[in-house]
DNA sequence: TTGACAAACTAACAGTTGTTAGGTATGCTC
DNA sequence: GAGCATACCTAACAACTGTTAGTTTGTCAA
């Protein structure tokens, strides 16, 4: 009855997500949305152009979050040190936890594993997401490890798709599921990632 | 008119799987998969209980495919043998091209791509398919090649883990988008995953 | 008090959905 | 040729879909 919180738009769009991901955008209505934000569904429509409308702000929004994450990584990456083996396997598995398992990124992940099946500008971001950006990122931490004599000479990008494909191995290994991540899950991850990041910088770091 | 080709339930299966893979189970209506098989919907319900029934029917076969997979590869592990290098990279490669990308298989790790998310049959399926099944065929191949000595002592599992994570980063990153695939990924897939599997060899084999 | 705006509402539309009841043409068996 | 199973059909249902037009409400500036 009264004019709501200026962010009902906010909510919409955070409910919408909530069930993209398991759904998928075309399963999931507008009915859907609104009988658990608690408006009608000619009321989105004040919001939002159109369904599609949800969709691709939500998809412009995670694209904006991914640039600034590209652009946020660039500026600290002189900041590579020495790291003694266990710092290394810790910096790997809170990636997992901290970053792909952060609530909200979980969310889109999942949510573009579905839509980038049929949806390009879905599928160029999850490719992005989980494997140029992060790629590129290794490739230059190991590079600016190696210009220092911390890791063996090699090449960077080779080495980075291998710590890439070790990361993505067990994040989806583990929680790719429809089921709520588990805190047994999480320490499973953890305890593989550990053994095969243990073994990658007994291999790499001199 | 005339009775049709007592297969129409392989059709509606086949153009079913067609239709999952891109838009996901309940985004497809049975009109959808109707208008290309060339039938009328009722006629769907001869052959299948309700909608639900077509896919349990896609996920069953699947299964089935998987376990005789499972038994087949039982059989034939005794015949590993020592193998040379560009031999070695062969399998790797032609694991992709041949069992991942072959049509079928293909189809059903994208429609079960998307139907993990919410569909715990699928996500079991999944995950047995893309990391249990082969990991574990992989652990003892590498187990037997250790005990005749081609490969150097460790642990076959953790071994095993370290190849699996090379071919899905591979074929995730090449192939899991919405455009159909093209020799040109196929070729880039091959060339990556051969640099990398060059590497392993060079690592755990003697 | 008035007017303007934001943000919701009611009510309806045309089309789509899964599903069912009942009918029809074909070919096989007795 | 009668009976019957197979494999399709027409037609309809109730529910749900995205979307629109028009209306109401609360808030604030003039």
């Amino acid at each position: 009855m009264s004019p709501t919180d200026k962010n009902t738009k906010e909510i919409i769009l955070d409910t919408a997500l909530d069930l993209f991901q398991t759904n998928g955008y075309s399963t999931v209505s507008i009915r859907d949305i609104c009988k658990i934000v608690g408006i009608k569904e000619s009321s989105v429509y004040y919001h939002f152009k159109n369904k599609e409308d949800i969709l691709n702000t939500i998809l412009l929004r995670a694209g904006a979050w991914v640039t600034e994450k590209k652009n946020r990584f660039r500026e600290t990456l002189e900041a590579s040190v020495r790291v003694p083996r266990e710092a290394f396997i810790a910096v790997g598995v809170s990636y997992i936890e901290k970053c792909l398992l952060e609530e909200k990124i979980f969310k889109v992940i999942r949510m573009l594993t579905i839509e980038k099946q049929r949806n390009e500008a879905a599928a160029d971001l999850y490719n992005e997401l989980l494997f140029t950006l992060p790629t590129e990122h290794q490739t230059q931490v190991f590079s600016i490890m190696m210009k220092k004599g911390f890791v063996r000479e090699d090449s960077p990008e080779v080495i980075a798709s291998e710590y890439q494909a070790l990361i993505i191995f067990v994040f989806q290994k583990y929680f790719s599921g429809s089921k709520p991540i588990s805190s047994d899950a999480r320490s499973s991850a953890a305890q593989e990632l550990s053994l095969l990041l243990k073994r990658f910088y007994d291999r790499y770091f001199q």
